[in-house]
DNA sequence: CACTTCATACGAAAAAAATCGTACTCAGGA
DNA sequence: TCCTGAGTACGATTTTTTTCGTATGAAGTG
């Protein structure tokens, strides 16, 4: 069974997604910078995340590195197909046209989509 | 500042936004047929989600009727512009990308998105 | 009229998340 | 050796969300 992370974890992961194998100092330091959160706060989350499962962790000296044991991909997966579910009702089209349509997205952007698109239906008459 | 509904309150409102003014037992009715979940502790939520201004309601006889006064779209907005930011670090079309990827998507609704991204294109150009 | 049914109100408990204070340890200077 | 800085551990509190028990009242029915 798959494990929702909360807010707060969501963060953390994202930070070691970006910044790979990383101490809670480091961090910290990030979640810092754009939200008010005390150290052993961050510390804490970090423990919980590592008993849950979340997160590997290994010894370095007196401090900690801890890894993301979730794909970034695989969660982002995970909780998009739960919004499919939850907010529009199971139908991934209708969250990519509100989506597509109330983003400001760049042509590069939208000609990648279209791509996808023809190989999404090639493959479907195939 | 707009106020995120929480997982039970979003099950509300999608029941609300589906059947329009709804009695408490018409929605619990709805919702208990998928979970398992007191009468109260709907009646409860609902007029919590009264206090907080997510329905608005009015007497009809002993009971009362509500209505959503969150709109549909305006919410999966608001719930959509969060999930780009705090899981696609603000790339939308990442997002459809991985949503077109992953779920069974019809023909017709790819030639709608197809569509939607012509008209997206044009406009940029004029 | 008494009784059952079906509403609401509301306090409070339980569960889940987030936050932080304090204690303790170890390493490295002064 | 003694202090200081930087780290972990962990209990406890606070906040948010969910859940439900109990009280109360109004209809309707026999």
């Amino acid at each position: 069974m798959y494990i929702k992370p909360t807010e707060s974890e969501l963060e953390i992961l994202n930070y070691l997604w970006q910044a790979g194998p990383s101490t809670v100092r480091a961090v910290h330091d990030a979640l810092s910078a754009i939200k008010d959160v005390g150290y052993t706060t961050t510390l804490k989350l970090m423990q919980i995340m590592h008993d849950k499962g979340l997160l590997y962790r290994t010894e370095n000296g007196r401090s900690h590195i801890y890894v993301a044991l979730l794909g970034q991909e695989e969660t982002q997966q995970n909780l998009l197909g739960k919004m499919v579910e939850t907010v529009f009702q199971g139908s991934a089209a209708q969250m990519v046209m509100q989506a597509l349509g109330n983003h400001s997205t760049s042509k590069e952007e939208l000609d990648e989509i279209r791509e996808l698109l023809n190989n999404l239906e090639n493959n479907r008459k195939s």
